[in-house]
DNA sequence: TAGATTGTTAATCGATTAACAATC
DNA sequence: TAGATTGTTAATCGATTAACAATC
């Protein structure tokens, strides 16, 4: 029994999981079939531990000895991410940040695709980026009904991302990727994902001026070069 | 004596901060003198207690009875983060993200000021994005030397990713905010920072696929209705 | 003063790491 | 078989939450 409900498990050990996922893809369209948590590991700069831990939560079985086979766990990451099943998703908000979006292509990897986005400016509305109709925002409504769109990315400018959320929820949209630096206030069955990149900018300033003070030494082990292995006793 | 160096230690505190910070400026423009975390704590959703452990991190002194001075804690947070002193930046790879990031203008509120772009298309060079100049990678050697640039930022293609961010190492910069899905390879003194959407999908598509099988309540506590008040004793 | 709020110390909870057993 | 690798259980470490003392 839980204290807290809203609370979901594993943030650090899900976020890990694309990266997996694109290794493995790269590695099954090579025709590899078998890889071990170490291989994976060496990938990306991480102990295999982490790898091994990570995996489990999917529920993928391996193989001692040889390693977990490759398709098995693609298929296992992605029903747990829940992207087996492909999410169509609206966007609102088709400035520069939206429109970069719109432009990329990996989203379709990753369990969602956009159909369609949503501007109120006259000068876009009509028109296409990268094969994407832009429509008024007044039609957000009824086109979600129609298509039962649940998702959607939210990149207006911060001032304006109140309101478009909450015509998005009223459309029935309660999956909310957010891209502006407000915080917003939604309705409890309404997930809000923020996506703000300003932290990540906050990180790797402190990580810089740490750098700075104790001589270019603080990082993560981000590099091929720390591996698991034990430092070779001192012989 | 911690056992492992390559740690930087805070992660989820140091990323809460700009949210703070942004707020707290906006109050000093509307002449707010005095905030308490409490009240910071309601705008986003979070614990009082977060929030004063948070700002205790930075050093900042606040007064019983009438919390923490505005324009303090603003300076006391960008110290902090070393967003006191801005870094001019580059960024490499001037496609659709990229341009995106050169037409934000809100970089320089949070340390770094994009000064000029890097790219090899024979059309992009010699133009302009947001107007900021797009000059041939070729160049980014002579020019971060010149101009004594340490941060970079990567919007490469994936496949490009590591030879663009040898390149940059090369030419002295030392932080680099990497939003391309390639895991890089760079030497020990050199902070990449990754900035992975696919994460943040990640865990948007968990919790949307949580929530379908809870009956819609897993969620964290974005939302500012939830509250630290404790419930109502049993009346 | 009384009471709101900060600051500090302790307790809980979750994530990472380590040790080792199971297995092919 | 022997040994590499998974899977599991325990230990450590860090972050969050709770309790309470200090203070204006």
């Amino acid at each position: 029994m839980p204290r807290n409900v809203n609370h979901i498990a594993k943030l650090p050990a899900i976020q890990r999981l694309p990266n997996y996922l694109r290794a493995l893809k790269e590695m099954n369209r090579r025709g590899r079939e078998y890889v071990s948590a170490a291989h994976l590991a060496g990938l990306m700069g991480l102990v295999p531990i982490v790898v091994s831990k990570d995996l489990a939560l999917t529920g993928v079985q391996g193989k001692p000895r040889v390693g977990y086979a490759v398709p098995s766990l693609i298929e296992c990451i992605e029903r747990f991410l829940g992207w087996n099943n492909t999410r169509d998703a609206f966007l609102v908000g088709a400035g520069h940040l939206g429109g970069a979006l719109l432009g990329y292509s990996g989203f379709e990897d990753n369990g969602m695709r956009i159909v369609a986005a949503f501007d109120v400016a006259p000068e876009k509305v009509g028109s296409e980026i990268y094969g994407k109709k832009i429509f008024h925002l007044d039609r957000l409504r009824e086109m979600a009904k129609r298509m039962k769109i649940h998702m959607g990315i939210l990149t207006v400018p911060a001032r304006m991302a109140q309101e478009a959320l909450d015509q998005m929820v009223a459309a029935g949209i309660w999956g909310i990727w957010n891209f502006t630096a407000a915080n917003l206030d939604a309705p409890e069955n309404v997930v809000v994902q923020n996506q703000d990149l300003s932290a990540g900018l906050a990180v790797l300033s402190t990580r810089m001026k740490d750098a700075r003070k104790s001589g270019g030494a603080t990082k993560r082990p981000s590099s091929r070069r720390l591996r698991a292995k034990k430092p070779p006793a001192e012989k």
